[in-house]
RNA sequence: GCCGAAGUAGCUCAGUGGCAGAGCAACUGAUUCGUAAUCAGUAGGUCCGGGGUUCAAAUCCCCGCUUCGGCACCA
């Protein structure tokens, strides 16, 4: 860093386009008291030349500052990362045996992850966060000093702080080593931080605490995370934590289960066991992707769920994916079921000679694959071991690739619209460290797909490393109702698996020529599919996907004879309709049939099966419509409709 | 897979060494009611599985399974 002592005078350009000029150098706090009394105690950091910096740091030449107040989105950052310190302060008073390592701010929160051997329990964490408010009441001022590097790894190790130690460590030579120090606590960090304890307010809130990999590497020791909120005033944080609850109130696994949909049991843990009412919202969805396929000019197939190790050898898979796949032996051979449908498809696609006429050939599969996934990672319908993926492999030249994908990213838009989704974000990933292929060969196919989706007009976010081991990948990201992201379509180039498995087409000049593989599925899996649609519909879905989309409920008995009327009228226009013949009182049918999440309540009473009508009652709504059962039924199909049909 | 927690009636949960419980749901009966819970009664248990300690175990100990929260991995 450049130190200019001068006598020259310091401009200093503030957001509201005034200067201010000092003699010399002038720290962030004296700005912000020189601009005004409130500012100053509001003052938390400032801003020079568009980088965050400690309030108390010099500026020692001419630029733009802007002074950071709990106003600024920026300053949300830096309050939870303090409040990591202040955590780590408090645990280290407490449980001075705990050795601290590292402690970011993230989305919503921050954590900190310590070293220590007994774990802590939910009791340790109110006694943490009690203390934390203590600190915020001792308001420590927080500085910022720079030491020697040799030094301060001497002191961590001293402390017995050997993570820390090691951090320092990896600090690449003529990097500044900046401590903070908080009263008697102290931590490496880069910060900027704000200028005291006081400053963080007491909106934060510890969540949880769970195990985490030193480094984030499975082959490293555990450490123990606590996680917890932080927000700049009680307003947020309670709406933080509303929202967990409205999280908790969608989750698919609880209302999989109060809608009858299916349930998972131990017997065949990752695999789902699909009730009346699931497998209808699972076969439509099913059905209105095979006709948005047919629609789009792909062709189904169908390939084997057990196949011969030796073809999994060939594709790669047997090196590859060895790990998550599941085996049977038959007649001594070892069987393998499949964990993807691609060198199936592939089979397919070499049985007779193809000829570039044949190309592109869009081959689709709702293939069951079988994968065998971590325990720890099963969750729901989100994380399963069988699953069914609306798959497809598109076979064609690289001339293809980028009309294909542009076709493709069509298709996934209208597909993510009809149900719903209008947030969707896109991800590059490229090549990782473990793949097949030459080097010459991902250069291809990252080209080609870059730009590709340059002419589908798709703005992407790089995913380094993140890629398939055979090509790189479009992931396709969503954002549901409340704001969380899953990741489900996918697209990725293949060059490597045609080769692989010798797939070959005439071309035009006669000779035989290698097709490129572009393997791609909008869905993802029909199962965690469902589980986003679960959430972010909570429970609601629209008409046309409903299990159950009317429920015909009588006042009396008296009404149950015309009930099945309007029942069977109702079933004969194609609606999935119920009747409910109980002798309970209609609030009761109404209660349940709404907290069933059924979209429409036909209720029929004397009045109604004498004029003919129905009083329909929508989910969500205190009104009721009266029509004539024949205007009913014509207005209902009309709602249910696909949102896409031939 | 790793760290931590949990597993009791269909569901939500109470029960810290001494008779296995509640509410809702189910079933039976009564009630026939106009838009989010009618009343009464009946039935329902491998207290996750296996071992151990004890006169006695849902409860204490050990092993395993599953689930939950993360991590790692991933559609």
């Amino acid at each position: 860093m450049e130190q200019q002592l001068s006598t020259d005078a310091i401009r200093i350009a503030l957001p509201d386009g005034s200067v201010r000029s000092y003699d010399g150098p002038v720290r962030g706090d004296e700005i912000a008291a020189d601009i005004g009394p409130g500012l100053a105690s509001a003052a938390l950091a400032i801003r020079v030349d568009g980088t965050m910096r400690d309030l108390a740091s010099v500026i020692d030449r001419d630029a733009e500052v802007s002074i950071v107040t709990g106003k600024d989105a920026d300053a949300l950052a830096l309050l939870r990362h303090d409040a990591a310190h202040v955590m780590a302060e408090a645990v280290q008073e407490l449980y001075p045996d705990t050795q601290v390592t590292i402690g970011p701010a993230i989305e919503n929160g921050f954590y900190y992850d310590f070293a220590r051997s007994e774990p802590f329990t939910p009791d340790d964490l109110a006694r943490i966060e009690e203390r934390m408010r203590e600190i915020v009441d001792r308001d420590e001022a927080i500085v910022r000093e720079i030491w020697d590097r040799d030094a301060a790894i001497e002191f961590f190790k001293n402390l017995g702080e050997h993570y820390k130690a090691q951090i320092i460590t990896d600090i690449p030579e003529g990097e500044a080593i900046s401590i903070y120090r908080q009263g008697q606590w102290l931590d490496l960090c880069t910060g900027p931080h704000l200028p005291s304890t006081g400053k963080l307010g007491k909106a934060f809130k510890l969540m949880k605490v769970a195990g985490a990999y030193w480094r984030g590497d499975s082959r490293n020791e555990m450490l123990q995370r606590i996680y917890g909120t932080a927000w700049a005033d009680q307003k947020q944080l309670k709406a933080y934590l509303h929202m967990l609850e409205e999280a908790e109130r969608r989750d698919h696994r609880r209302l999989g289960r109060e809608m009858g949909l299916f349930h998972v049991q131990e017997e065949a843990a990752g695999s789902v066991f699909w009730h009346p009412k699931g497998w209808t919202l699972y076969r439509l969805l099913q059905n209105y992707m095979r006709t948005r396929l047919e629609h789009a000019g792909y062709v189904e197939v169908n390939t084997p769920q057990l196949v011969d190790r030796s073809l999994w050898e060939r594709s790669g898979h047997w090196e590859k994916f060895r790990e998550h796949m599941f085996t049977a032996e038959a007649e001594e051979r070892m069987l393998a079921l499949k964990p993807m449908n691609c060198p199936g498809h592939v089979q397919i696609f070499r049985h007779g000679v193809k000829s570039y006429r044949d190309l592109p050939l869009r081959m689709a599969e709702f293939g069951a694959c079988h994968r065998n996934e971590p325990s720890g990672a099963l969750h729901g319908l989100m994380r399963v071991r069988a699953f069914t993926q609306d798959d497809a492999h598109i076979f064609c030249t690289e001339d293809q690739v980028t009309g294909e994908t542009a076709a493709f990213c069509a298709l996934l838009q209208n597909v993510y619209r009809d149900l719903g989704f209008d947030d969707v974000i896109v991800k590059f990933a490229d090549r990782p460290a473990k793949r097949a292929g030459s080097d010459e060969t991902w250069d291809r196919a990252e080209r080609a797909l870059t730009e590709a989706t340059a002419a589908a007009g798709l703005a992407t976010i790089p995913n380094p490393g993140e890629g398939a081991f055979y090509g790189p990948k479009l992931e396709f990201v969503l954002r549901d109702a409340i704001g969380r992201d899953w990741q489900l379509g996918t697209l990725q180039v293949d060059f490597v698996l045609p080769e692989r498995l010798d797939a070959v087409y005439v071309g035009e000049d006669g000779q035989r020529h290698r097709p490129v593989m572009l393997h791609r599925a909008i869905l993802g899996s029909f199962e965690r599919f469902i589980g986003v649609l679960i959430e972010h519909h909570a429970g609601r879905f629209p008409l046309w996907l409903a299990p159950v989309q009317v429920v015909v409920a009588p006042i009396t008995n008296d009404a149950d004879a015309y009930a099945g009327q309007v029942q069977a009228a109702l079933a004969g226009a194609g609606l999935r309709t119920e009747a409910d013949l109980r002798n309970e009182k209609i609030n009761y049918k109404v209660r349940e049939h709404s907290l069933a999440k059924v979209p429409v309540i036909a209720v029929v009473g004397a009045k109604e099966a004498a004029a003919g009508t129905v009083a329909l009652r929508r989910l969500g709504g205190a009104q009721q419509e009266i029509l004539a059962l024949e205007e009913a039924v014509a207005t209902l199909r009309q709602e249910a409709a696909s949102p896409f049909s031939r």
